[in-house]
DNA sequence: TGTTAATTGTTCGTACCCGAACAATCTTGG
DNA sequence: CCAAGATTGTTCGGGTACGAACAATTAACA
């Protein structure tokens, strides 16, 4: 776990501090620097991009893959957009305040709720994805078309060993 | 933007339905793994080892923080871990409450604040960081040790490039 | 020396975030 | 056909998460 400080830094400061606690560094500068990585993309996305507009930034996912998808059961865009049901109903809940989307139930399982863009959900998200895109494409121009490639690639190797599944 | 859906579904099914709208795919799916990596990590860590000693993400990264660099100030801490100054507030309260840190205006500067960590908070600690270190560990065990590199070194490249600094 | 500007940590309001429990609905098995 | 089990989405409680505003303190400048 290391912010600011080299990953030298944090090693010799742990080996004075803790006394020879034998520590995997380099899986927990990975780990590290996943956490840091996502929490500098999201506030920079939210305060030049969605902030302007009125969305969080899961607001925003919620909406783009209901936007791709549409109509979707709530129990795939939470899957899809990997956070829990409860955290996506509270989500559904302001999205629908604000006129972006529409829920209702299923009419062949009375459990699933499916959900749409509402006309102004979609005008927005018109508007505001090429924005994001465009903030996403300056986020990573530090690294080549390879490495970008090679990052999501990896990620996705760690995501897919945690949750097990495709 | 995508979870389960691959890369190549979602291309598809964007081309389909917004209509040759320019999108750099390679940049969404580098920013929206980051974030799935992120989340999918901080579920993992906190459901096994995190919760049941009762501390949250971001409490775990205050008391690791506090225990390397101790004494440290509120805003190196704030800074190291990557998150508001306001959200540490919130989180060093939590943690004193619970008698893991101690909070002491500073002699030299008194707008300052001074955190160490209790005699339960080393202990907490020192029980905790090996198991929080091993499930480090086997997160990343599906890559090798050269690709846990490079994956942290382009999530730092990443990060430098949104915050602009050391 | 006094005024202005900057910095720090806290508070407030608002929005996530999730596990557990629950009610409603569907599936499975006898 | 009915009971038991499973699934879904919502609610609840507790914990982040942050920008803006604020009071207290220090730094800078004339």
């Amino acid at each position: 776990m290391a912010g600011h400080h080299t990953i030298t830094e944090t090693e010799r400061q742990v080996e004075n501090k803790l006394g020879g606690l034998p520590i995997n560094f380099t899986a927990t500068a990975a780990v590290s620097n996943i956490f840091r990585g996502a929490t500098a993309v999201r506030n920079q996305l939210e305060r030049t991009v969605l902030r302007p507009s009125g969305l969080s930034w899961t607001a925003f996912v919620v909406m783009w893959v209901v936007w791709v998808w549409e109509p979707i059961e709530t129990r795939a865009i939470a899957s899809e957009g990997g956070f829990s049901k409860a955290t996506l109903t509270g989500v559904l809940t302001t999205l629908e305040a604000r006129d972006f989307v529409t829920r209702e139930k299923s009419p062949l399982d009375g459990r699933l709720v499916l959900v749409r863009l509402t006309d102004s959900g979609r005008e927005l998200m018109e508007n505001l994805f090429p924005k994001f895109n465009a903030m996403e494409e300056q986020i990573v121009s530090g690294l080549t078309a390879a490495e970008t490639l090679t990052l999501a690639t990896l990620l996705r190797k760690v995501t897919q060993s945690i949750e097990g599944d495709d």
